[in-house]
DNA sequence: CGCAACTGAATGACGGTTCATTCAGCCCCC
DNA sequence: GGGGGCTGAATGAACCGTCATTCAGTTGCG
């Protein structure tokens, strides 16, 4: 046990004051206070590419630090630990995509034409952040227990939002009923995944990426059509 | 560079001669050499369920001696390193894995039931390997670039297996020919693991695994479906 | 000055790897 | 057949490099 006590987790943009008591939840400046404030931003944005690289274990502090062009020190006016700067790392950009998302999907109102904005959001998240997809992805995978629970969470409101997407199509009619919303959505992101992976294991060009994507969201769409003549799922009767 | 130093060169029937694990990738020694042999493979055993439980990194060589019941310095005399532990454990694993599957899928003469049986088969992996299978994906991602270069070609093989079950079912007519083999393989393969995810992290039984791994089959296959009216590639016109 | 932000060398823990030592089995000569 | 000597697998404590984290100091703004 590497005696980590339990400090409460950073949050904030708070300035300089580590343990960040998040006690003055009053607003969010944002990417305001350029002059000096953009040095959390700058860490984050440092830790992101730095863990994508090479791996949280693999990553020292100092290599993050470097990157961001600050002290080792002063990641830890910012955070208390280096598994704090990958929670908050994970918390502040699936907020952010999450907003974005629900702001998209909100104007579009056809759940097919949505579930295909799904497709391509996840798509564009895994070639414009491919970074942030893999801390993501490799993250809920082995990262300590502590980190696993506070990020699931995170990850599972994502998840809901595309089981909505799903959910909705079910109730008016445009998609078949005899599945679990949460499966396929669970289902889609995963495939997507799965291409990435390889993407990133290896050579696959972008043009590749997207034309996967069309394809993987072709099957999917038919898959889930409504069967007018099919009697019913075979959905494995046990 | 740390290539594994030219010990000495023992040949004997398997004894200690740490070496790096190599190619004798064909014959399967099975579990025979009983009396003694079986050293390594309670270590390798050890190793999956220790990696799995904790991540390559958090594991630490001594754990997996322990869970082994065997001396530190005794996974030395059949590793070169920890590293080498993790890619001998990949090794071994998913040529059996291959092997087993491609005798199984051979007696299954139709693409559809052959793709359902790969459906189930990677269902059979996660509920009963899950350990295997969580080392396989976690470290696919976020090992060292060692590791990932040699891992990779072992594990497309086990996607090309799959994706030879596709290529096959567009020959002989069961499937639609507008979607590449190789992309609905690692799809498969995502979307499968995907659901895998989501049980690891939290609830979700078997009983669910079970019966989410069916509706997948169901969507997948339909998504598969030649469709006689559609005329031939919706697969997005740039 | 004085305080806040920041710095980066020093610290200490942790854990992979090594290697001197042990000892069970085997060989061979008497 | 027996025991002295040899072999090498196995052991595990110690070694040593590698970081995460700390903190005494520096900087610079008010």
């Amino acid at each position: 046990m590497n005696a980590a006590p339990p400090k409460r987790r950073s949050k904030k943009v708070a300035p300089p004051a580590a343990e960040a008591r998040d006690a003055n939840a009053s607003s969010l400046p944002e990417t305001a206070a350029r002059g000096r404030g953009d040095k959390r931003e700058r860490i984050l944005a440092a830790a992101v590419s730095t863990f994508a690289q090479h791996g949280f274990f693999s990553t020292r502090v100092s290599d993050v630090a470097k990157a961001a062009g600050v002290a080792d020190g002063t990641i830890y006016l910012y955070f208390t630990s280096k598994e704090d700067l990958l929670l908050s790392l994970f918390q502040d950009r699936l907020d952010k995509l999450l907003a974005y998302m629900k702001k998209e999907l909100g104007r579009l109102p056809d759940p097919k034409t949505r579930l295909r904005a799904v497709i391509e959001l996840q798509l564009g998240l895994l070639e414009n952040q491919r970074e942030l997809a893999e801390v993501i992805t490799v993250t809920l995978r082995q990262s300590s227990r502590l980190v696993k629970e506070n990020a699931t969470p995170l990850f599972a409101a994502y998840l809901d939002a595309i089981a909505t997407v799903i959910q909705e199509g079910q109730r008016d009619g445009s998609f078949r009923k005899d599945v679990s919303p949460f499966t396929m959505a669970r289902a889609m992101y995963g495939a997507l995944d799965g291409i990435a992976l390889t993407w990133v294991l290896g050579k696959a060009d972008r043009g590749g990426l997207k034309r996967a994507a069309a394809q993987i969201a072709g099957v999917f769409l038919r898959g889930l059509e409504v069967d007018p003549d099919a009697s019913e799922e075979p959905t494995a009767a046990p």
